[in-house]
DNA sequence: GATTTAAGGTCAGCCATGTTGACTTAATTA
DNA sequence: TAATTAAGTCAACATGGCTGACCTTAAATC
């Protein structure tokens, strides 16, 4: 652990340290979703219904465009998962008043509950993450893992404050 | 991007900001897999012999036993993705002279010129988000995505110095 | 008002990649 | 010699991507 790090401020590009982050990622996304894959295989559902339930209770009134466009898969990829969670009443829908061919996703009741129950146990990691370095370290991760992203869609990653804001 | 950030010191740990985490992974890892995805394609290949093809180039004469350690998944999921890896001659494999139930896993030169094109795309990437921030939120990075790995796993990430020194 | 565009949905089929379960072979170890 | 370990195999199944074609409804535009 106290191997190169001890060079902290001039930012050396090797490839070494770049493949650690390759792998960072790697571990951390297998493990980060294991614990939501296994409480959704008791309802039948997969891991893409477990990202239609998290982004429609994270941005209530999405539309299906719009959960297209965070999740880029297909409208027939999308439907066939959305269309299992309406049947099964985890998310409702109802036309938008202003232009009724849209339709606005929320999560019922029983959704609300089920992403909460997901969440629960990645937040509980990334509490433990946070808790185990500091302010810094957070702000540090923040920042780079938005660089990861592309960066047309770096602004969609940002803590929302007031409650009821919707989407962006 | 200047909200709650300028509360430093103190780490109050907000719903917002736990799912900025979970949020921040998803379309990392989204944006980081879909440009490997393209070449891989052009192969005939999937992300699932990405894995197998990077984690072989980054420890020469892993064992399938290991190799499934990494990824967690099952001897039978990775022999049809590795084994195609063979028959295509990306990957070689010889028996442990030491333990010759085993059988060592290596990439070819076809392998190794694949691996680069498809780990170039990916060091590009970290090499962007490293050089927009700094060492710092480099180490902060680090820190936080060990903290997500389950804590069995963490010694796998961490950068080797000595070239030969195999995997861990 | 008629046409074009946009949003959403649907059907059919294909492919990649995960799973379980049962079983085999060869080599090492107890 | 018997048990264990490493690897491989066959079959069947589920999930979740994809393409392509096509339809309906509502809004926007000509």
């Amino acid at each position: 652990m106290a191997d190169l790090k001890s060079t902290t401020k001039p930012l050396f590009l090797r490839e070494e340290d770049l493949r650690q982050g390759i792998e960072l990622l790697f571990y951390a996304y297998r493990d980060f979703t294991a614990e939501p894959d296994a409480i959704l295989a008791k309802w039948g559902f997969g891991r893409a219904h477990h990202r239609v339930i998290y982004f429609v209770g994270r941005n209530p009134n999405i539309t299906v465009t719009e959960l297209l466009e965070i999740l880029k898969i297909t409208k027939q990829s999308l439907s066939r998962v959305l269309g299992k969670l309406i049947e099964d009443e985890f998310i409702h829908q109802r036309a938008d008043p202003s232009d009724r061919r849209r339709k606005l996703l929320t999560l019922t009741d029983k959704g609300q509950e089920l992403e909460r129950e997901l969440t629960t146990t990645q937040m509980a990691r990334f509490a433990r993450a946070y808790r185990e370095t500091d302010a810094e370290a957070v702000e540090g991760f923040r920042r780079v893992l938005a660089g990861i992203i592309n960066p047309e869609d770096r602004a969609r990653v940002r803590p929302r404050q007031r409650p009821g804001s919707g989407r962006g």
